[in-house]
DNA sequence: GATGAATGAGCATTCATTCAT
DNA sequence: TATGAATGAATGCTCATTCAT
C-alpha cells in the first residue's frame, strides 16, 4: 500500500511500495544508530541498496523519510495490536492479554519505537497530526478493552488514564531499559505492571473464572 | 558553580559561571522552539547577548552547550525535588505530597523537560552518562519516599517500578499533554494518577491519620 | 525536412520531423516561459507529448532543443520574409511595405523572437554560427530592397547601417515592448519608424506615384 | 555605497563595499565568457579572491550576485553619462555629443553590456523592475537632449522613438559586433548613425554656428 | 577578554543522460 | 520504436569553528 501522502515520480505502484519498504528499513537502522539530523541522504540510500538519485525518485525531501518510517512503525504497531488484542471479548483475561501482547510488541519494536519518540518532533506540524492520529487510535483500543474488563463504570477520565499510563509503560520498557533491565526481564516487568494495575482496580474488576 | 566537565579558555570563574548562564537562558529557548540541531551557534550567541567569537570562548564545541543545557535542568529539578519532597519522614502523607511537587514541577519545567527528553541522545556517551546519573539519583529519592511510605516490605524491584512509574507520569505530562489535557487539568492529572497509585498499594501502606 | 546538423537514431525521417515539430513546439513555449536553462528536459518531453525515452531518440543533447528551436524560429521567420517581401520590385512604395510585413512578422512571433533573443547564446559556437547565417540572409534582403528603392546609390555601409537599424527596431518592437506600448501601438509604430527613416533618406529616394 | 537590496550579514560597510566590488568584477569576467547559469557560485568566489564561505557572507543567493552585477553596470553606465551629457545645454552640437559620448561608452562597456543584456530576464520580477528604472531614466535623459537640440516643438511620442532608437543603436554596436565590423569601426560607426538621424531631424533642427 | 570576518567541509537536492525491457 | 527507472556528477548553500585584531 502506497502512501500517498508523499508523492513519488515513479509510476509503478508496486515497485514505490518494494523501494519504499527498502528505504524504511534501511533508515530505521541509520536513526537507530545516529538520529535523523546527523543520518545523511546519501547513507540512507547507501543503506536502501540504491544510489542518491533513485531515492530522491521515490520522495521529495529527507523529512519525507522520517515520515514514511514514522507512518510505518505507527502502522505496524497498531495493525499488530489490532490482530492480537480482541476489542469485544468483555473478560478481565482480554485486558491481561492485550497488556502482554502490546509490551510483547514494544519490546519486540524496541528500536523502531525509539526512533519514533524521538524524531516524530522533526517532522512538520501536518506529519505529526496525521501520525499522531494513529497513536489516538492505539489509546482508543486500550480504552476500549479496559471498559470491557470493569464490572462497574468508572469516570471516562479514569479510563483515558489508565490507558495511557499502560501505553506509556509499554513504551518505557524501550526508552528506560537503560535502568529496567536492572530489575527486570520483560516477563517480570509485565508480571509487575500488571499486578500493580490490577490491584489498583480490583473493587471495579470482573470476576474471572480462570 | 562552573561545569569542569566542559573547559572554558576563560580564566575568571565568575565570569564563566555568569556568561554560562546567558548562554543556557538563550539556549534553551531557542532548543525549545526548534530543536537542537536546527538551532545555529550564531543563534544562541546572540540569544546569549554576545558575540560568536565569545561563545567560543566559554566551550569548545556546540555540544558542550547541549550538555550544560540538560545538565543545568537536571540540577534545578534535582535541586528544586530536594528542597521539596522529604526523604526521613515516613509518612503516607509524605508520598502524596512528593508526587504533588514533583508533578507541580514537572508542569512548570515542562518545555525544559521536553527539550532535555528530546536531545540528550545527541550527547556523547559519556555525556549522556553523567546526566542520566543525575536521573537515577531522583528515582532513587522517590523510592525512599515509596520505601518510608510503607508498613510492609515489598520487593525492591516493586519499589523501583512503582518509582519509574511516578517519574514517567510526571514527565508525560509534559510530553503528552496533548492527549491528556482532553481530559485533565494539572489538579484532576494529579489527583487520580495519586489515587491509582493508592489504590494499588492500599494494603501495605502506613495507616495515615489525616 | 529533418534538420541533419542532429543526428537521431530513428530511421523514419517522416517521423523524426513529425516528433521534433511536436519537440519545437512544447519547447518554444516552455523557454519562453522559463528560459531554456530552467527547463528540464523531462519537462520538454511532458510538453512535446512523449517520454523522456522517446526524446533522447531525437536528439542528443539538451542543446540539440536549443538548435532546434532556434533554428526552427529563423527558418519560419526567414520563410516568410521572402513570402512577403518583394527583392525584384524597385519603387520606394516596396521598401515601406517590406517594412511593414517584417514589423509585423515581428509582432506575431514576438515570444519565439525573444526567445531566440535571449538564448542563442547557449548554443555552441558552431551552431551559432550556422544559425546566424540566417540573419545574415535577412539583413542582406533588407540591404536589396532598400537598394532598389534609391534613385541614386548611396556607400554600401549606409545600406548595411539602414538595413540593420531596421532589423533591429523590428526586434526592439518585441524586446523593448515595456516602455515602448506607453507611446505607441504596432501601427503607430510602424507608421512613425518608417516615417523618421523616409525623412533621412528624402533626398536619395525614388519618385513614388501613389 | 552598499546596495541595500541586498542584506550581507557583515557588518562593516565599507568592507561590503569593498568585497563586492571585487565579486562583481569577478562574476562579470564569468557571466561574459559562460553565461549566468553556466557560471558556477565556487568559481565566482574564486574569481573575487575568496572562498564560496566568504562569498555567501554578501550575499543570500546566487542571483544577487547577478542583481549586484547589473545595478552595477547600470548605475556605471548612468553616472557616466550624467558625467559627459549636459542636458540643460540647448544646442544641436550638444545632441551630437551626446551620441558620441553614449556610443564610445558603449564601446567601452561592450563586455558589460552584452552581460546585462542576456542575463536581466534572469532576474525576479522585483529586481528586475528596480534594475530597468536606471534604463527608463538614461533613455529619459536623451529625450531631453533631443527636445533642446529641436527648434519647433515635435510629438512627445517621436521624441520617445528617436531616444528609444538611439539608446539601442548605442547597445547594438556591442550585441550585433559580429555583423556592423565588417562596414565600421567605432567612429565611422558614429559618424554615420548620427548623419542618418540629423538627415531625418533636419527641418526641425537648431540652427548651429559650427 | 571580546569581536566578527574568513574558511571549507559537508549536505540536500536536481537533472541530463543511459539502457534494459 | 517507445518507455521510464536508475544513476551520480554537479551545484547552491549552510554552519561549526578558527584566529587576527
Amino acid at each position: 500500500m502506497v502512501n500517498n501522502q508523499v508523492p513519488s515520480s515513479i509510476k509503478d505502484e508496486a515497485l514505490v511500495s518494494k523501494r519504499r519498504n527498502q528505504m524504511i528499513k534501511g533508515a530505521v537502522a541509520l536513526f537507530k544508530e545516529k538520529g535523523f539530523h546527523k543520518t545523511t541522504t546519501r547513507e540512507i540510500a547507501k543503506a536502501s541498496g540504491f544510489s542518491i538519485g533513485t531515492l530522491y525518485e521515490y520522495i521529495r525531501k529527507k523529512e519525507d523519510v522520517l515520515f514514511l518510517v514514522c507512518d510505518s512503525i505507527y502502522q505496524r504497531v497498531k495493525e499488530r495490536m489490532e490482530a492480537s488484542i480482541d476489542t469485544n471479548e468483555t473478560s478481565l483475561q482480554n485486558l491481561v492479554q492485550a497488556i502482554r501482547s502490546y509490551f510483547q510488541l514494544m519490546d519486540g519494536m524496541q528500536d523502531e519505537v525509539l526512533v519514533m519518540y524521538q524524531e516524530v518532533k522533526s517532522l512538520s506540524k501536518d506529519a505529526q497530526d496525521y501520525v499522531l492520529q494513529k497513536e489516538r487510535d492505539m489509546v482508543a483500543m486500550l480504552e476500549q478493552v479496559i471498559v470491557n474488563s470493569l464490572s462497574e463504570k468508572i469516570p471516562e477520565a479514569d479510563v483515558a488514564l489508565i490507558a495511557n499510563n499502560i501505553f506509556v509503560q509499554g513504551q518505557m520498557w524501550g526508552f528506560r531499559r537503560w535502568i529496567l533491565k536492572r530489575s527486570f526481564t520483560l516477563d517480570t516487568y509485565i508480571e509487575r505492571q500488571t499486578h500493580l494495575l490490577l490491584e489498583g482496580l480490583s473493587s471495579q474488576l470482573k470476576e474471572t473464572q480462570s
